[in-house]
DNA sequence: GCGACAG
DNA sequence: ATCTTGTCGC
């Protein structure tokens, strides 16, 4: 299938970015959130898979993980992640119920306040958080490797878009941010809570083995035939 | 113009 | 993100 030029896309994405930027609000959550959804992809060949993990926040219990395979067709551009993973995201929580999502990537750290996080969250208007292994955008002061410390994240302006938390003794930060209808005091504490003995968040570090773990099961099929 | 740059 | 064994550091 021949889609339409990468360049058209960037167009119509940043288009759409305006638009969905007005609906954007923070706010704290009216509840706690009873079931979170994880994503986070994975990519062979030029097939892309994307996997979702359902979890009970109370129960701190996985209800059902499920993935997508799909062929890619956006290349990887810094800023333009959405084009990349969104579309597989969207159509995989279509029809599922969640209260909050959280993603590999950023929310409102990001150059156009539109990290992937922020897209999803305001075109399935849902609460949404951001997840980074690394930063994209904005400044940060250094820290001590101690966890449970963190530092804010600040923009061009001076203004807060998330911070870098510690959340294992002697690693690095995960940088993480509001997406969308949360604020940062309820970004900062739901990620602290599901931080076991691992520097990435448990839930969302099991939905990325688990990309990996049915991306080598697809592999052995095509090998096997 | 140069460099930085989620996954 | 991906290719991939050993190896360094905590
Ligand atoms: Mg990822």
């Amino acid at each position: 299938m021949i889609s339409k030029p990468n360049i058209y896309k960037i167009e119509k994405l940043r288009k759409e970015e305006e638009k969905l930027l007005k609906k954007f609000k923070i706010e704290k959550l009216k509840k706690e959130p009873e079931i979170i959804v994880f994503l986070d992809s994975s990519y062979f060949n030029d097939n892309i898979i994307s996997c979702f993990l359902f979890y009970s926040y109370k129960n701190r219990e996985v209800l059902k993980k499920k993935f997508i395979l799909s062929k890619i067709d956006f290349p990887y551009i810094p800023t333009y992640l959405s084009l990349r993973e969104g579309p597989n995201y969207i159509k995989g929580l279509k029809n599922e119920e969640y209260d909050l999502m959280i993603i590999d990537g950023q929310g409102i750290a990001h150059p156009r306040k539109m990290g992937i996080a922020t897209y999803l969250g305001i075109k399935l208007n849902k609460p949404s958080i951001g997840v980074a292994k690394n930063i994209l955008y904005g400044t940060y002061k250094q820290i001590n490797k101690e966890k449970g410390l963190f530092s804010e994240i600040i923009g061009e302006n001076g203004e807060l878009i998330g911070y870098a938390l510690i959340t294992k003794e002697k690693t690095n930060p995960i940088f993480i941010s509001p997406g969308n209808l949360i604020s940062f005091e309820d970004t900062l504490n739901i990620i602290n809570s599901l931080i076991g003995r691992h520097r990435i968040p448990e839930p969302l570090r099991e939905v990325h083995i688990y990309s990996r773990e049915v991306k080598r099961s697809l592999n052995e099929n095509i090998y096997n035939r």
